[in-house]
DNA sequence: TTAGAACTTAGAGTGCACTCTAAGTCAAGT
DNA sequence: ACTTGACTTAGAGTGCACTCTAAGTTCTAA
Protein backbone atom coordinates (compact mmCIF):
# COMPACT_ATOMS: atom_id res chain seq x y z
CA UNK A 1 0.00 0.00 0.00
CA UNK A 2 1.87 3.04 -1.03
CA UNK A 3 1.52 6.91 -0.04
CA UNK A 4 2.01 10.21 -0.79
CA UNK A 5 3.85 13.01 0.25
CA UNK A 6 2.41 16.23 1.21
CA UNK A 7 4.05 18.03 -1.97
CA UNK A 8 2.73 15.20 -4.21
CA UNK A 9 -0.59 15.32 -2.65
CA UNK A 10 -0.58 19.24 -3.42
CA UNK A 11 0.62 18.62 -6.77
CA UNK A 12 -2.40 16.51 -7.86
CA UNK A 13 -5.34 17.96 -5.49
CA UNK A 14 -4.20 21.65 -6.30
CA UNK A 15 -4.05 22.67 -2.87
CA UNK A 16 -1.16 24.32 -0.98
CA UNK A 17 0.90 22.12 1.28
CA UNK A 18 -0.27 25.01 3.50
CA UNK A 19 -3.44 24.59 3.20
CA UNK A 20 -3.55 20.56 3.69
CA UNK A 21 -1.61 21.23 6.76
CA UNK A 22 -4.35 24.31 7.72
CA UNK A 23 -6.98 21.88 6.76
CA UNK A 24 -5.58 18.91 9.08
CA UNK A 25 -5.00 21.42 12.15
CA UNK A 26 -8.64 22.32 11.67
CA UNK A 27 -10.12 18.89 11.24
CA UNK A 28 -11.13 18.96 8.17
CA UNK A 29 -9.06 15.58 7.68
CA UNK A 30 -8.55 13.39 10.18
CA UNK A 31 -4.82 13.25 11.56
CA UNK A 32 -2.86 11.76 8.60
CA UNK A 33 -0.43 9.08 9.39
CA UNK A 34 3.04 9.77 9.91
CA UNK A 35 6.55 8.24 8.74
CA UNK A 36 9.28 7.31 11.43
CA UNK A 37 10.37 10.90 10.66
CA UNK A 38 6.90 12.53 11.29
CA UNK A 39 6.20 13.25 8.10
CA UNK A 40 2.81 12.85 6.59
CA UNK A 41 2.16 10.18 4.40
CA UNK A 42 -0.83 10.09 2.94
CA UNK A 43 -3.25 7.30 2.16
CA UNK A 44 -5.19 6.71 -1.19
CA UNK A 45 -8.45 7.22 1.28
CA UNK A 46 -6.72 10.46 2.41
CA UNK A 47 -7.00 11.79 -1.24
CA UNK A 48 -10.03 10.45 -2.07
CA UNK A 49 -11.56 12.79 1.17
CA UNK A 50 -9.62 15.27 0.29
CA UNK A 51 -11.00 15.70 -3.44
CA UNK A 52 -14.49 15.56 -1.97
CA UNK A 53 -13.56 18.14 0.78
CA UNK A 54 -12.13 20.20 -1.96
CA UNK A 55 -15.77 19.43 -4.31
CA UNK A 56 -17.67 20.71 -1.16
CA UNK A 57 -15.23 23.70 -0.54
CA UNK A 58 -15.42 24.66 -4.43
CA UNK A 59 -19.00 24.85 -4.25
CA UNK A 60 -18.78 27.24 -1.17
CA UNK A 61 -19.39 25.13 1.84
CA UNK A 62 -18.17 27.26 4.13
CA UNK A 63 -15.33 25.76 6.57
CA UNK A 64 -17.13 25.62 9.80
CA UNK A 65 -19.59 23.13 8.13
CA UNK A 66 -17.16 21.49 6.69
CA UNK A 67 -15.43 20.73 10.04
CA UNK A 68 -18.92 19.75 11.34
CA UNK A 69 -19.52 17.28 8.71
CA UNK A 70 -15.80 15.75 9.43
CA UNK A 71 -16.48 15.79 12.83
CA UNK A 72 -19.78 13.49 12.13
CA UNK A 73 -17.31 11.54 9.81
CA UNK A 74 -15.07 10.62 12.56
CA UNK A 75 -17.21 10.71 15.76
CA UNK A 76 -20.60 9.34 14.55
CA UNK A 77 -19.65 7.06 11.64
CA UNK A 78 -23.10 5.28 11.89
CA UNK A 79 -25.00 8.73 11.73
CA UNK A 80 -25.39 8.85 7.73
CA UNK A 81 -28.85 10.24 7.87
CA UNK A 82 -26.81 13.57 9.93
CA UNK A 83 -24.16 13.82 6.99
CA UNK A 84 -26.50 13.14 4.18
CA UNK A 85 -29.03 15.85 5.42
CA UNK A 86 -26.05 18.36 5.57
CA UNK A 87 -25.07 17.08 2.22
CA UNK A 88 -28.51 18.01 0.76
CA UNK A 89 -28.82 21.41 2.51
CA UNK A 90 -26.35 22.20 0.27
CA UNK A 91 -27.24 20.60 -2.62
CA UNK A 92 -29.86 23.05 -2.18
CA UNK A 93 -27.68 25.69 -1.64
CA UNK A 94 -25.64 25.68 -4.41
CA UNK A 95 -28.97 24.74 -7.15
CA UNK A 96 -29.96 28.38 -5.72
CA UNK A 97 -26.67 29.47 -6.42
CA UNK A 98 -26.17 28.45 -9.36
CA UNK A 99 -29.53 29.75 -10.75
CA UNK A 100 -28.45 33.15 -9.58
CA UNK A 101 -25.69 33.42 -11.87
CA UNK A 102 -27.78 32.25 -14.51
CA UNK A 103 -29.97 34.84 -13.95
CA UNK A 104 -26.97 37.09 -13.71
CA UNK A 105 -25.30 35.87 -16.41
CA UNK A 106 -28.29 36.45 -18.84
CA UNK A 107 -28.20 40.58 -18.17
CA UNK A 108 -24.27 40.30 -18.39
CA UNK A 109 -24.74 39.01 -22.01
CA UNK A 110 -27.80 41.11 -22.26
CA UNK A 111 -25.66 44.23 -22.09
CA UNK A 112 -22.51 42.74 -24.19
CA UNK A 113 -25.23 42.75 -27.26
CA UNK A 114 -26.73 45.68 -26.30
CA UNK A 115 -22.80 47.00 -26.29
CA UNK A 116 -22.56 45.85 -30.22
CA UNK A 117 -25.35 47.43 -31.01
CA UNK A 118 -23.82 50.65 -29.98
CA UNK A 119 -20.61 50.03 -31.46
CA UNK A 120 -22.11 49.09 -34.84
CA UNK A 121 -23.86 52.28 -34.88
CA UNK A 122 -20.81 54.29 -34.00
CA UNK A 123 -19.31 52.88 -36.96
CA UNK A 124 -22.37 53.90 -38.94
CA UNK A 125 -21.99 57.58 -37.27
CA UNK A 126 -18.46 57.20 -38.27
CA UNK A 127 -18.60 56.33 -41.78
CA UNK A 128 -21.35 58.59 -42.55
CA UNK A 129 -19.69 61.46 -40.71
CA UNK A 130 -23.58 62.15 -39.11
CA UNK A 131 -23.93 62.49 -35.52
CA UNK A 132 -27.35 61.19 -35.55
CA UNK A 133 -26.85 58.48 -32.78
CA UNK A 134 -26.05 60.42 -29.65
CA UNK A 135 -27.72 58.62 -27.01
CA UNK A 136 -25.86 58.03 -23.63
CA UNK A 137 -23.96 54.54 -23.63
CA UNK A 138 -25.00 52.90 -20.42
CA UNK B 1 -37.51 64.44 -11.58
CA UNK B 2 -37.48 62.46 -7.76
CA UNK B 3 -34.24 60.97 -5.96
CA UNK B 4 -33.75 58.24 -3.01
CA UNK B 5 -32.30 58.34 -0.04
CA UNK B 6 -28.93 56.22 0.82
CA UNK B 7 -31.36 53.81 2.99
CA UNK B 8 -34.21 53.92 0.35
CA UNK B 9 -31.39 52.48 -1.75
CA UNK B 10 -29.84 50.21 0.76
CA UNK B 11 -33.59 48.57 1.32
CA UNK B 12 -33.80 48.51 -2.38
CA UNK B 13 -30.39 47.37 -3.67
CA UNK B 14 -29.83 44.79 -0.27
CA UNK B 15 -26.84 46.27 -0.03
CA UNK B 16 -25.92 48.73 2.91
CA UNK B 17 -25.49 52.62 3.05
CA UNK B 18 -21.94 51.25 4.55
CA UNK B 19 -21.22 49.59 0.82
CA UNK B 20 -22.76 51.99 -1.05
CA UNK B 21 -20.65 54.98 0.43
CA UNK B 22 -18.01 52.66 0.35
CA UNK B 23 -18.63 51.60 -3.69
CA UNK B 24 -18.48 55.26 -4.16
CA UNK B 25 -15.41 55.99 -2.07
CA UNK B 26 -13.79 53.26 -4.28
CA UNK B 27 -14.69 54.68 -7.90
CA UNK B 28 -17.30 51.89 -8.48
CA UNK B 29 -20.31 54.63 -8.56
CA UNK B 30 -19.41 58.19 -9.89
CA UNK B 31 -19.92 60.66 -7.18
CA UNK B 32 -23.63 60.44 -6.20
CA UNK B 33 -25.46 64.07 -6.31
CA UNK B 34 -26.22 65.98 -2.52
CA UNK B 35 -28.47 67.42 -1.52
CA UNK B 36 -28.02 71.03 0.24
CA UNK B 37 -27.45 69.35 3.40
CA UNK B 38 -24.61 67.35 1.50
CA UNK B 39 -27.14 64.40 1.98
CA UNK B 40 -26.63 61.72 -1.32
CA UNK B 41 -29.57 62.07 -4.13
CA UNK B 42 -29.23 58.73 -5.73
CA UNK B 43 -31.09 59.08 -9.17
CA UNK B 44 -32.97 56.14 -11.37
CA UNK B 45 -29.95 56.21 -13.56
CA UNK B 46 -27.51 55.61 -10.27
CA UNK B 47 -30.46 53.09 -9.16
CA UNK B 48 -30.19 50.92 -12.57
CA UNK B 49 -25.61 50.99 -12.91
CA UNK B 50 -26.32 49.98 -8.92
CA UNK B 51 -28.09 47.36 -9.85
CA UNK B 52 -25.46 45.99 -12.62
CA UNK B 53 -22.95 46.32 -10.78
CA UNK B 54 -24.60 44.14 -8.07
CA UNK B 55 -24.56 41.48 -10.90
CA UNK B 56 -21.10 41.65 -11.92
CA UNK B 57 -20.31 41.47 -8.60
CA UNK B 58 -22.66 38.34 -7.74
CA UNK B 59 -21.29 36.85 -10.06
CA UNK B 60 -17.63 37.05 -8.60
CA UNK B 61 -15.68 40.38 -10.14
CA UNK B 62 -13.44 41.13 -8.16
CA UNK B 63 -13.39 44.92 -7.01
CA UNK B 64 -10.41 45.66 -8.47
CA UNK B 65 -12.02 44.77 -12.40
CA UNK B 66 -15.32 46.34 -11.18
CA UNK B 67 -13.22 49.84 -10.60
CA UNK B 68 -11.67 49.57 -14.18
CA UNK B 69 -14.71 49.11 -16.08
CA UNK B 70 -16.73 52.16 -13.92
CA UNK B 71 -13.48 53.82 -14.44
CA UNK B 72 -13.91 53.14 -18.46
CA UNK B 73 -17.44 54.47 -18.16
CA UNK B 74 -16.56 57.60 -16.98
CA UNK B 75 -13.30 58.54 -18.67
CA UNK B 76 -13.50 57.16 -21.86
CA UNK B 77 -17.65 56.24 -22.20
CA UNK B 78 -16.99 55.75 -26.22
CA UNK B 79 -14.77 53.31 -25.55
CA UNK B 80 -17.75 50.92 -25.94
CA UNK B 81 -15.84 48.15 -27.44
CA UNK B 82 -13.18 48.38 -24.17
CA UNK B 83 -16.06 47.64 -21.93
CA UNK B 84 -17.52 45.11 -23.73
CA UNK B 85 -13.91 43.12 -23.82
CA UNK B 86 -14.34 43.59 -20.22
CA UNK B 87 -17.74 41.91 -19.81
CA UNK B 88 -16.92 39.06 -22.40
CA UNK B 89 -13.98 37.66 -20.45
CA UNK B 90 -16.38 37.68 -17.68
CA UNK B 91 -19.14 36.03 -19.25
CA UNK B 92 -16.53 33.45 -19.86
CA UNK B 93 -15.37 33.20 -16.76
CA UNK B 94 -18.85 32.83 -14.93
CA UNK B 95 -19.86 29.95 -17.65
CA UNK B 96 -16.92 28.23 -16.34
CA UNK B 97 -17.80 29.11 -13.03
CA UNK B 98 -21.39 27.53 -13.56
CA UNK B 99 -19.88 24.22 -15.11
CA UNK B 100 -17.64 23.95 -12.03
CA UNK B 101 -20.45 23.90 -9.66
CA UNK B 102 -22.29 21.65 -11.78
CA UNK B 103 -19.78 18.86 -12.18
CA UNK B 104 -19.01 19.27 -8.25
CA UNK B 105 -22.58 19.27 -7.49
CA UNK B 106 -22.88 16.10 -9.14
CA UNK B 107 -20.33 14.29 -7.25
CA UNK B 108 -22.36 15.54 -3.58
CA UNK B 109 -25.51 14.15 -5.28
CA UNK B 110 -23.53 11.27 -6.13
CA UNK B 111 -22.56 11.02 -2.53
CA UNK B 112 -26.22 11.41 -1.22
CA UNK B 113 -27.85 8.34 -3.38
CA UNK B 114 -24.55 6.55 -1.85
CA UNK B 115 -25.71 7.71 1.55
CA UNK B 116 -29.71 6.90 0.47
CA UNK B 117 -28.49 3.12 0.04
CA UNK B 118 -25.96 3.04 3.19
CA UNK B 119 -28.99 3.97 5.10
CA UNK B 120 -31.68 1.31 3.91
CA UNK B 121 -28.94 -1.35 4.39
CA UNK B 122 -28.99 0.03 8.10
CA UNK B 123 -32.56 -0.75 8.16
CA UNK B 124 -31.90 -3.88 7.21
CA UNK B 125 -29.32 -4.83 8.88
CA UNK B 126 -31.11 -3.43 11.96
CA UNK B 127 -34.77 -5.19 11.28
CA UNK B 128 -32.96 -8.46 10.80
CA UNK B 129 -30.49 -7.83 13.31
CA UNK B 130 -27.90 -9.30 10.92
CA UNK B 131 -24.49 -7.84 10.82
CA UNK B 132 -24.40 -8.31 7.06
CA UNK B 133 -22.91 -5.02 6.22
CA UNK B 134 -20.03 -4.01 7.29
CA UNK B 135 -18.57 -1.87 4.72
CA UNK B 136 -17.01 1.60 6.04
CA UNK B 137 -19.51 4.50 5.39
CA UNK B 138 -17.04 6.74 3.13
C1' DT C 1 29.91 13.50 5.72
C1' DT C 2 27.94 17.19 4.43
C1' DA C 3 25.12 20.47 1.61
C1' DG C 4 20.70 21.41 0.54
C1' DA C 5 15.97 20.31 0.03
C1' DA C 6 11.84 18.90 2.33
C1' DC C 7 9.69 18.29 6.26
C1' DT C 8 7.90 19.74 11.22
C1' DT C 9 5.47 23.25 14.56
C1' DA C 10 3.13 27.45 16.51
C1' DG C 11 1.83 31.47 15.41
C1' DA C 12 1.91 35.81 12.70
C1' DG C 13 0.62 38.07 8.34
C1' DT C 14 -2.20 38.85 4.04
C1' DG C 15 -5.96 40.14 0.88
C1' DC C 16 -10.52 40.71 0.11
C1' DA C 17 -14.84 42.85 0.82
C1' DC C 18 -17.02 44.69 3.65
C1' DT C 19 -18.64 46.66 8.38
C1' DC C 20 -18.44 49.55 12.02
C1' DT C 21 -16.97 53.62 15.07
C1' DA C 22 -16.40 58.27 16.52
C1' DA C 23 -17.24 62.78 16.12
C1' DG C 24 -19.77 65.85 14.07
C1' DT C 25 -23.81 68.22 10.99
C1' DC C 26 -28.50 68.68 9.64
C1' DA C 27 -33.71 68.38 9.43
C1' DA C 28 -38.22 67.33 11.14
C1' DG C 29 -41.45 66.90 14.85
C1' DT C 30 -43.35 68.52 19.79
C1' DA D 1 -35.87 75.43 21.75
C1' DC D 2 -34.81 70.91 21.85
C1' DT D 3 -34.72 66.01 21.10
C1' DT D 4 -34.40 62.34 17.91
C1' DG D 5 -32.63 60.22 14.27
C1' DA D 6 -30.59 60.18 9.62
C1' DC D 7 -26.90 61.77 7.49
C1' DT D 8 -21.65 63.07 6.83
C1' DT D 9 -16.35 61.86 7.05
C1' DA D 10 -11.88 59.41 7.86
C1' DG D 11 -10.23 55.67 9.40
C1' DA D 12 -10.19 51.46 12.31
C1' DG D 13 -11.99 46.73 12.88
C1' DT D 14 -13.89 42.12 11.33
C1' DG D 15 -14.29 37.47 9.35
C1' DC D 16 -12.92 34.35 6.17
C1' DA D 17 -9.66 31.37 4.13
C1' DC D 18 -5.70 30.95 3.46
C1' DT D 19 -0.43 31.93 3.26
C1' DC D 20 3.78 32.65 5.11
C1' DT D 21 7.67 32.88 8.68
C1' DA D 22 10.99 31.30 11.93
C1' DA D 23 13.33 27.94 14.11
C1' DG D 24 14.34 23.50 14.14
C1' DT D 25 14.69 18.33 12.34
C1' DT D 26 15.29 14.76 8.83
C1' DC D 27 16.08 12.75 4.33
C1' DT D 28 18.74 12.34 -0.02
C1' DA D 29 22.34 12.70 -3.25
C1' DA D 30 27.31 13.82 -4.23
Amino acid sequence: MQTLTIQQVAQQTGLSAHTLRYYERNGLLEPIDRARSGHRCYSAEDMARIEFLTRLRMTGMPIRKMQEFAWLFRERPEAVGDRRAILETHERDVQTHIQELQRNLEAIQWKISYYKQLEAQQQLDGTASSPSSNSKAV
